[in-house]
DNA sequence: GATGAATGAGGCTTCATTCAT
DNA sequence: CATGAATGAAGCCTCATTCAT
């Protein structure tokens, strides 16, 4: 109420960064408690705004959620589909190079938590899950799927069944999203990802790559 | 009013079957919509009850919710880690066997979704994610763990980093999991999980198996 | 269920005893918790009863309570009122007695308790309160005017208001009912009712005798 | 939907009045139902608001209970506590006084039915009962004793058993209080506080003061 | 008669949403 | 624009009462 308190800036917080202030927090949040358990005021209050300006920038709490998971769209994966088309080096390479992209650009980020997200909420929003699948799902396995078409076009990959090792090649870096906001809570240290992805590599390579050619 | 309906009791006592119809019911929807968004009447409804009876067996929601985890712990681990004791074949064909049991067992059974039940909502319920983590998580890492070591030992599997490719390898199979009970609401068709277990096992014990001896 | 379980002789407890202690239970628990605190359960419990059988007793809560109310009335006021006009000692020495006598049997006793059921309830339950007013209050009330009169008319007593002099008269022994019953369980130890009473009794007798003639 | 309709507001802002509006119409119908049967939606709806509005103010029922008792404790005790430090006259003058301030500031107020509610319901809140003994009976005691104390040593009060004089000595203020919140519902008329008062005080002082000294 | 499992109305409490300020 | 007091629908939970056993 003193006029010091007033002095503050009055244009710091500028209009237009609030609803990514209040998307981030809702996505915190949404991602620790899941949707339902989420409390408004406490996305509002994480936000430095007070309840009633949330609704100044969205509907409700579901539009709210919606730009949380779209906002969850990063382009990485059309990146991702582009470094497919260029990429110059073997295959393995390009499949290594996407995986730890992905890790680098989504996985290790905050945006990781939208992948739990959807996992826990798309029954109870079978429209945005339905969105989410066309647009990230189905995408990230037909990038996958050219790449691995690729490999065996080259030779370098073994015959496959293309669409489902797609499938299980996705899920190790899938748990490596969700179990840092699941029970990696419960270790008592996180998840070393690069010793993870190594081995994943390792794996995956190993069980996909055409045996040496006998001479 | 009619004489049809009076000669039809009100209810009946069933106390012995009550408690895990109930949890049957819970867990259905405790997956399908998450904890928070799970009404108890809805469970009470769905295991044929009234919401009070539910109160005669499970002291409130979390108790429930409770027990709906800890009927989740069914003894296949157990079984799997007897499995590990006797084998007597490869330890290829030892993975595989725990593999596609486990799918067997529990994958395709209603109990997988308490794996969806447990990421979702570990962050709320710390003390039951605990418990997850030890009885659960611990013991499965450790079964597989042994039979690396078992393959490593023989010479049948190539040397590795057996913490961490314990932790690899589970993701496929827990991702199987939770995707028919999220995202694979999406797809026209359920997954064929028999074609997923096989391109997975392929994978797996083509990246781990030592190369062949050269002669 | 054992053989030896049923050598119990099946005689103990008669039919006929089971509502008085129902009532003996209820008493205790509307005294303590007040009519709607009270859970049937535990007055049943108490009783050594299953819940059902309170009702081939009594047709619901407030019928109970009518029934606990109506058992308070011992008959001591009817003895009360006989002492009056038989007593042939002076009006102060009946005073005195009536008072002590009343602690005696009424005051000293669980019964004491109705009183603070009645104080806390009787705006729940006005029919229940008139019947307490006419039967108990009123009886009372003339009894205690007819010893003051007695003792006025003897020139034992000076002149008074009598109709109020009762109300004032009886304060003191209604509060010390009231008290073990609320505000005496925050003392250290408990009214020593026969203090209470001497000084009371001073007062009071000091209070409404004549003063002594002239010479 | 007429225009009338649309000109009176919803409802109005007035956080400063709303927790005494609450409390005063808590007291009311604590004091006549009793904790336990008092609704919330009937509080909130006698201070004009809605059942939400009470939990801005109001962590739950038991701390708008704890309010209710807190607000009873006007500073009369204390008032009383200065009077008997500054009073010039006889002690019985200062009793009389005393008393009667007492039933104007208090007594013949809503704040007398606090008594009514704490008799009926210390047992099922010991720590509000503990801290209103500690707070207010206490208190009073002392100050009341002081009285006494100063009479006896004036040699205008015979000499006496303070403690439990005090005690007997409360009782019919206390009662008056009480039976308007009770059994006096019951009567055509309500009691004549200052009939009632003059009969006490006339025995009080009779039964106390000092036989005259003989000449 | 006696039991206690089952019921469901009702009260406490939360929180998404509205709107006077 | 921003605030946060006010609202009220909805969910959890209790417990008086019923009734199959």
């Amino acid at each position: 109420m003193s006029a010091a308190t007033k002095l503050e800036p009055r244009w710091e917080r500028r209009k237009e960064s609030r609803p990514s202030e209040l998307v981030d927090a809702a996505l915190a949040l949404f991602v620790e408690h899941g949707y339902a358990a989420t409390r408004l005021e406490e996305v509002a209050s994480r936000a430095g705004v007070s309840k009633g300006t949330l609704y100044l920038y969205f509907e409700n709490k579901e539009d709210l959620f919606k730009a949380v998971v779209r906002a969850g769209i990063v382009p990485a994966i059309e990146q991702a589909e582009k470094m497919v088309d260029c990429f110059e080096g073997s295959s393995s390479a390009l499949l290594r190079e996407i995986i730890l992209g992905w890790w680098q650009f989504i996985g290790g980020t905050p945006h990781a938590g939208i992948t739990k997200l959807i996992i826990s909420e798309s029954r109870n929003f079978p429209e945005i899950a339905a969105f989410w699948y066309e647009d990230v799902v189905i995408r990230a396995n037909r990038m996958f799927a050219r790449v691995l078409e690729r490999g065996v076009a080259a030779g370098e990959f073994r015959q496959m069944d293309v669409d489902y090792t797609v499938r299980v090649l996705m899920a190790p870096v899938i748990m490596l999203m969700l179990w840092s906001h699941s029970l990696g809570a419960c270790e008592p240290a996180p998840v070393d990802s690069a010793r993870y992805l190594d081995n994943y590599l390792q794996i995956l390579l190993g069980g996909i790559c055409a045996p040496p050619a006998k001479p």
